[in-house]
RNA sequence: CGCGGAGUUGAGGAGUGGUCCCUCGGGAGGCUCAUAACCUCCAUACGUUGGUUCGAAUCCAACCUCCGCAACCA
């Protein structure tokens, strides 16, 4: 009964496009946090899925000659590979917004928003470029002309649209963030949320009209409108888990922890908030935001040519090796700079040549050596060393992965001086009984950190493991490159 | 002066008053158990100008530079 819960999720992808090393960033930097909390002893529930309504989506899949439905199958299967490619844990919950559960929990979250005087029909401003027969956003606008029409005026269309009081959550979300100065992480990012809602917010529009976007969830009760893209996508978060036809199961996972990348910010830890407020509903346990991975100072993008595929690596590195360098090379907050060399090096330095290296070196020395072997500490001895428990669960507590695979790496630079100092190489030779006592005090130390990088880095952890327990080493762990 | 963030050695990061720390890269030694791996030592830095202080990367002011956000963009 007193069984320790977590509910993780990362933000659902948009299947516009195909994934790019920030889904993939996101994916793994969830998947080693929901490894990590199994690792303590807590039951996970692990949430990752597709976004597939839209405006956008129903374009590109009109764009290839493709029917909705087929478009979002196939690129939703490869995100869903994906999650397979990147070792997320196989008990990962896997769902598609065009799933007939989450489209019926979408409705009935609308309609209890409804029910609560949070939704209304109002006149909305839509700017028209007649050139691209586009809507145009402020965001798309160079000096509030279209950039690829220049010299076009664009067109002020009104459409009615079913619009959410946002505005009248104000207070609410201003409590939420004073009362739980962790909600959002970092601090830096709920600093900039609060002072976004505190400049007064305005009701967005929740839905478009059923003839220009078909592609969507139809509004509860009026066939002409389907339910803007956002507010259909968020609600995944409570549907996955069973609302509201399964409140038990739902109250037993509730609340959510939930990554997100820096430009979801305000939809997550604002929006989403609000509108679970209005649906009588708890908010979030947390929100984690990353930063983004750009490349040689700038935007990956196609033509730029500076886009690194996440799957190209793991094939000419290995997956562990993709791990890693998330885990430990990019900035668990802010954006960070990759680049192919990058990840070579760090691969080449920190992989072949620190822990690779050093699992040989040991295994080589004790099975020459014929040291005796001892039994490994257990999980909960390691876990409630004070070292470890300071340095490498309070980071991963915090959501500081770069920190806790730093402290891994610390132990193993340890380890190479250890061998360097005491050369039980040498003194094999001619004080056998301390050269072994050594070797077995590293044998220890090893398995300490395929312990610690279980969360992180699961199959190198089992091939250490393995290692260790046999006391041979069929191959290198990671090939230099 | 819209709001917010940031400027630390060649690169990337840590560091909220007391000789600037880590990783990669560079230089010089050493070791041989190991995947031309490993260890030790060395060099180079706190955007600028002032101020507070016995003492500042850290506090204050001004300036310069860069980057997000400015709402429906998923």
């Amino acid at each position: 009964m007193s069984e320790k819960k977590f509910y993780i999720t990362t933000t659902l992808p948009y299947v516009n496009a195909k994934a790019h090393m920030g889904h993939a960033m996101e994916f793994v930097r969830a998947d080693i946090i929901a490894r990590f909390k199994e690792w303590l002893g807590y039951s996970v529930f692990f949430n990752t899925g597709t976004d597939e309504h839209g405006l956008k989506i129903y374009r590109k899949a009109l764009e290839q000659g493709k029917d909705p439905q087929q478009y979002v199958d196939e690129v939703s299967k490869l995100f869903k590979d994906l999650t397979q490619k990147l070792g997320m844990k196989s008990d990962l919950n896997f769902v598609r917004t065009t799933d007939e559960k989450h489209m019926r929990a979408a409705q009935e979250f609308w309609r209890r928003c409804e029910k609560n005087g949070d939704i209304y029909k109002k006149n909305y401003k839509i700017l028209y470029c007649v050139g691209c027969e586009l809507e145009k956003t402020h965001s798309d606008l160079v000096e509030g002309r279209c950039p690829e029409h220049f010299d076009r005026e664009l067109e002020e269309i009104e459409e009615e649209n079913y619009f959410f009081r946002f505005s009248k959550y104000t207070q609410n979300l201003l409590e939420i963030y004073k009362k739980n100065p962790n909600f959002v992480r970092p601090d830096f990012r709920l600093k900039e949320i609060s002072s976004f809602v505190e400049r007064e917010l305005e009701d967005f529009s929740i839905s478009r009209l059923r003839e220009k976007q078909p592609w969507g969830i139809p509004v509860p009760g009026d066939e002409d409108h389907t339910m803007y893209v956002w507010f259909d996508a968020l609600v995944n978060y409570v549907s996955v888990i069973g609302w509201p036809e399964n409140m038990d199961v739902f109250d037993n996972w509730w609340p959510v922890t939930q990554y997100a990348g820096k430009d979801n910010l305000r939809q997550q830890s604002a929006m989403w908030q609000a509108m679970l407020l209005s649906a009588g509903l708890s908010p979030s346990r947390q929100i984690i935001i990353n930063g983004f991975v750009i490349s040689d100072g700038q935007k990956m993008s196609k033509s730029i040519g500076n886009v690194i595929d996440p799957l190209v690596l793991i094939e000419e590195y290995g997956l562990d090796a993709l791990r890693y360098y998330i885990a430990r090379e990019i900035h668990p907050f802010e954006d960070s700079d990759m680049t192919e060399d990058k990840f070579k090096n760090c691969y080449n330095a920190n992989l072949a040549n620190s822990l690779g290296n050093t699992l040989s070196r040991v295994i080589k020395m004790y099975s020459s050596y014929e040291v005796e072997s001892r039994d490994f500490p257990s999980l909960q001895e390691i876990q409630k060393d004070r070292e470890v428990e300071e340095n490498f669960i309070s980071a991963l507590n915090e959501f500081n992965i770069q920190k806790a695979t730093d402290y891994i790496w610390k132990r193993i630079a340890n380890m190479e001086r250890f061998i360097q100092d005491q050369q039980p190489f040498k003194t094999i030779k001619t004080s056998p009984a301390k050269a072994k006592e050594d070797v077995a005090y590293l044998m220890q130390e090893l398995w300490v950190v395929s312990q610690l990088l279980q969360p992180i880095m699961p199959n190198s952890a089992i091939l250490i493991e393995k290692a260790l327990r046999t006391g041979l080493l069929d191959s290198p762990l990671f090939l230099r490159k």
